[in-house]
DNA sequence: CTTAATTGATATAAATATAGTATCAGTTAG
DNA sequence: CTAACTGATACTATATTTATATCAATTAAG
């Protein structure tokens, strides 16, 4: 059971280091370099979020992203829904049906309720959340984004 | 997000089935008839639960599947474990790697404890619990296994 | 003692979802 | 003008999920 797919985690991540680098704009050459992400992939990912109005672009030289929201507005509900669907069980043709099949009916209640459960959760985890366990934890660890790798010129993609 | 696949789903029907009929043995095709299910990747679904000492079977005619378990016993937690694999965020090469990114080692912190929340409530739900609700609801509907259907001889699989 | 209803085991195919790559056009700072 | 960017989109590859098919072995029942 997988919770997160890579378009989320990356999304997240992403999100994080324009959290990071509020107020300017960050490539995503520079988010995939850095987070090791696949370039082309993230653009993809990026671009999403994009039509969803969590963060905006500026073309050109010295453009790239930037977000569109405060952090705490940036649930990570909001982005599973993005990337992976609304939280739901198989494929709920229950309200509908009316429940044809009895034991398929209890079953969902109890998986409606727990759906909500995870759903409070992660609307309860937002980008601006993360941010700030990531500034407590930077005490022990080395920074996010502490400047240029030694070898961000050396990319082979594409 | 999919909670349940379709394995997973087939198998916790399959087993109210069986805990409604304890004490006999219930052919997979009598299971996939009344539930509306594919015929051979159910079988598919009830020989993994034998491997996994939840049912055991008898051949031949008159054969089935009968629960090996008390239906309290039987939690969907083991069963989306058994079907979908232990409930996980994405590759998690966590463990080993001490976390090399930082933020995905703060996602991973907020994404472990709401993974035990739900494994916590799944663990819950089991066949037993499911059952009474089951009967619970059978005042107001339909039995859940009122006999032979007329056309459930019409069978054109295979 | 044959037959039909069953499970055991396993191979394969089809459908769908996820992950990743490539390309070309347009924008903009320097 | 050019290189560093994004916009848009088409494509490929891989993995997972879902489903089907087949053949052998077992067994109740006529």
């Amino acid at each position: 059971m997988k919770v997160l797919t890579k378009k989320t985690d990356y999304a997240i991540r992403a999100l994080l280091m324009l959290g990071a680098k509020r107020g300017s704009y960050v490539s995503v050459r520079s988010i995939a370099v850095e987070q090791d992400m696949p370039y082309q992939f993230l653009r993809g990912v990026l671009q999403e979020m994009i039509r969803h109005g969590l963060i905006v672009s500026k073309e050109g030289v010295q453009g790239g992203f930037m977000l569109a929201k405060e952090p705490d507005e940036i649930g990570v509900k909001q982005l599973i829904e993005i990337f992976q669907g609304t939280v739901q069980v198989s494929e709920c043709m229950f309200r509908k049906q009316l429940c044809a099949n009895r034991s398929r009916c209890v079953l969902r209640h109890e998986i409606m309720r727990i759906e909500q459960v995870v759903s409070d959760e992660f609307e309860q985890v937002t980008i601006g959340k993360l941010l700030r366990k990531l500034n407590a934890a930077s005490n022990l660890m080395p920074a996010l984004t502490d400047g240029e790798k030694p070898d961000s010129t050396i990319l082979k993609e594409e």
